[in-house]
DNA sequence: GTTTCGATCGTACACGTGTGCAATAGAGAG
DNA sequence: CTCTCTATTGCACACGTGTACGATCGAAAC
């Protein structure tokens, strides 16, 4: 009675300890390897009986079936691509977690690929997934959006985009509500009776940027105020910049009473600003941020902002992405809502 | 003379396309497949001219070799798994983006996995991975290291943890030199009058927990104070749990002027609660985290903390874990410097 | 009894790449 | 001219899985 025996060959064995293949399972359930395949598919076309023996004897012997040898054969490998412009970024990491999970539901994988907002870089990690043969990519927050268009005509591979800066050049993508979200806090904020309000956004031309600048206009409008273009300054969506950038506005002869922020992190940079100041949020000036990170209700003051839902974006994103590699169709362009968070960063204007 | 026509088959292509192959850029250059694979490794056995020839006409045609394809016949597919608990978490992140930097300096690619620190699904993605054949894993902030070492075993394959929890299960980990690290903050309380300072610590057990509270008792023994249990209290490390924790120490009868917290998400709750008792940081109660995240600059007041070199741990561990693959010997245990960062939070005690 | 049909299972391939080995050619030595 | 050696290239396999197709067998139909 033959025993584990394989008696292929003596040769001494390769260092990686050889994993154990299908065919070893098939041996030891004493049946051809693609029945064992089709019993660990559950498929009926064995069976019944021999395939819960062929899967107990599997399971006893720690089986793991090699993705990367059905990849070959099926085409399809169950991964995705997912690349960022950094993962050292609040909002970003939110929505990767969001996708992560949902990929895992979903039995994929994501690699996940660090671009630094450096283009060769994001060049090269692109190519790392065409040869990575992943069934789809999720970009988000990309600053460089249009490189992708002839890596993905080549990879032939269905891409989804999250909060993307360049408008139309992509079919497939997730975004927030920016313009109602940002009319929503500006209007909060002339409702408290200010009429000097300043916007500090992300550097010029991104769309989100244009977006909620529009926003913030269309809200002051309401209000019967008017454009005021000093009091419109940029940064670049972080706190340092921000810091810069709303120099200028406290440095105006008529300083604003408030300001819209592009996100959270500026808003961060501006408040610690107005502090070194001497100044004081609300009391001398109110701010508000945007997205909600998991720091704006332990800011001091908690700060009112316009909450993102991250994670379901990620999930939203991901599914979209599913529904693409299964061939079937996907809405285009997935808008999500924007809800209103008034904490204690603003409050009604002083009067003057 | 054949162009591009194969005379393989006149059968529908199937839906993905078809990539083109190695083969079907041996046709181009009329050499034997081999030939391509071997001039496209840049290999010694094949003629210089050809060589040149082949990649040239490779490049045109926009080829990519498949991984997993080579994946399969090398038995290394040069990919890496990483689990964090959640990348939703600042320090997590900063750390993962340190780890796929290199891991992408130097070929590999990175699956990622959120475990939710839900075991379950920590043993899911582990198996995953298995799946995938990674040629090496790295943990980051495990709650569940131990639940590894039967998966560890099972695939044969290097693992480095970052920070992990459980001392001892594992041979190779990179961590911060918690215990000098704060001593250091502890110290440098003590050095400004404090006598009453508090610890607001991890979950107990934790070995990070463990090895801080230790630093902590060290300095206040070598400033002669003697411990004092009611002064010692346990969060989650998150700000929640912080806010419900700092309540004992303010509810004392003689409660502390300062407050060594586990990291600096716990004195972002800490902070906060503080102020919503009307009280000030650093005048009242001064403050003190760990980490120094993005934000600890932007706090108010802003945060006196131990910096650790986060992405420099993460470029550590995939560094040791490229060893290890590669059958070199690796440092077991890797631990960096923690170093003080003094801000505003933390300040001289009042007179009593 | 023969025929037919469905249920199971095995055989033979394919996926795209790497590598040991043999084959060939050309150069140099005798 | 013959032999030897080296440089270069092709042939034949292997990696571990999935799947079309044929083979077998038993039962049911005739």
């Amino acid at each position: 009675m033959p025993e584990k025996n394989t008696g292929k060959s003596a040769g001494v064995e390769k260092r990686p300890h050889r994993q154990l293949s299908i065919k070893d399972i098939a041996r030891l359930a004493r049946v051809s390897h693609p029945t064992v395949s089709r019993a660990l598919q559950n498929s009926p076309l064995v069976n019944a009986q021999t395939a819960a023996k062929i899967r107990k004897i599997a399971d006893e012997a720690g089986y793991r079936a090699s993705a990367v040898a059905r990849g070959l054969v099926t085409r399809r490998t169950r991964t995705i691509g997912l690349v960022v412009t950094t993962v050292a970024d609040p909002f970003a990491s939110e929505v990767v977690c969001g996708i992560e999970q949902t990929a895992n539901d979903h039995g994929y994988s994501v690699f996940l690929a660090d671009s630094n907002a450096d283009p060769a870089r994001e060049k090269k990690v692109v190519q790392a997934f065409a040869e990575r043969r992943v069934d789809g990519i999720i970009v988000t927050s990309s600053r460089v959006g249009a490189l992708y268009l002839p890596l993905l005509a080549e990879m032939m591979v269905p891409i989804v985009l999250v909060n993307d800066q360049h408008p139309g050049a992509f079919v497939h993508s997730v975004m927030i509500e920016n313009l109602s979200g940002m009319r929503a806090i500006a209007a909060h904020l002339t409702k408290l009776g200010h009429r000097r309000i300043a916007y500090l956004g992300d550097r010029f031309g991104y769309q989100s940027d244009v977006e909620r600048l529009a926003g913030y206009r269309e809200a002051l409008h309401e209000a019967g105020i008017d454009d005021v273009p000093e009091l419109v300054v940029h940064g670049d969506g972080k706190p340092e910049a921000a810091m810069e950038a709303i120099e200028k506005l406290l440095a105006l002869a008529d300083p604003p009473t408030a300001v819209c922020c592009y996100n959270d992190m500026t808003a961060l940079g501006a408040m610690r600003k107005i502090r070194m100041h001497g100044l004081h949020v609300p009391e001398d000036i109110s701010v508000a941020g945007f997205d909600d990170l998991f720091f704006a209700r332990y800011t001091q003051p908690p700060l009112t902002t316009i909450r993102q839902p991250m994670r379901r974006m990620g999930q939203l994103a991901m599914e979209s992405l599913i529904k693409l590699m299964s061939g079937e169709e996907s809405v285009a362009q997935i808008r999500v809502d924007a809800e209103l968070i008034v904490r204690e960063s603003t409050a009604r204007a002083r009067k003057q």
